[in-house]
DNA sequence: GCCAACGTTGGC
DNA sequence: GCCAACGTTGGC
């Protein structure tokens, strides 16, 4: 069992927008960095559970709780001249850009906000905190996933 | 809206 | 392979 963070902009899709889909589940297109897309693809497994974190917002922080329910497969969207993700270097045999689907486990009973985060010793370390960090995909240790849930 | 940090691109 | 220019992320 692995923990990871993801991001996402509530204004774009939220924690309830999650929820609202079909199953609660939901593919998570449109990741275009290699060091995310690595750990999409090679790393995440079926059942590894999910920060969802709302980032780019009024006040970003750890909004739920989501979990793996298929594994790295190619993302469509890059084969798509119509979508916004659309990268014309992909292809059917190097489909580049892969995405993972997820399912909604929970919202928190309230947000556990950035500046929260920041201000939790047992955080510190943590991927999300450190300086300059804009990777919307990140794993997690399970003492900093504890401290994090210990916080709601 | 500003800007720091970071990733990518492309000329050389 | 270097690095300047550019684009994006995301907190504030």
């Amino acid at each position: 069992m692995q923990y990871w963070l993801m991001k996402s902009e509530p204004d774009t899709f939220g924690i309830d927008d999650l929820a609202a889909r079909k199953n609660a589940t939901e593919h998570w297109d449109g990741v275009r960095n290699y060091q995310a897309r690595n750990f999409m693809r090679d790393r995440m497994k079926v059942g590894d559970q999910i920060l969802f974190y709302h980032s780019a917002c009024k006040t970003p922080g750890v909004a739920g709780i989501a979990r793996v329910v298929r594994e790295a497969y190619p993302d469509h969207t890059a084969r798509n001249p119509e979508s916004k993700y659309y990268d014309p270097k992909a292809s059917d045999d190097d489909p580049r850009w892969y995405m993972v689907d997820v399912q909604f486990q929970r919202k928190l009973s309230r947000l556990i906000t950035l500046k929260e985060l920041k201000g939790n010793p047992a955080l510190d370390g943590m991927a999300l905190l450190k300086k300059g960090s804009r990777l919307s995909i990140m794993p997690v240790e399970e003492a900093h996933w504890r401290a994090v849930l210990a916080m709601e």
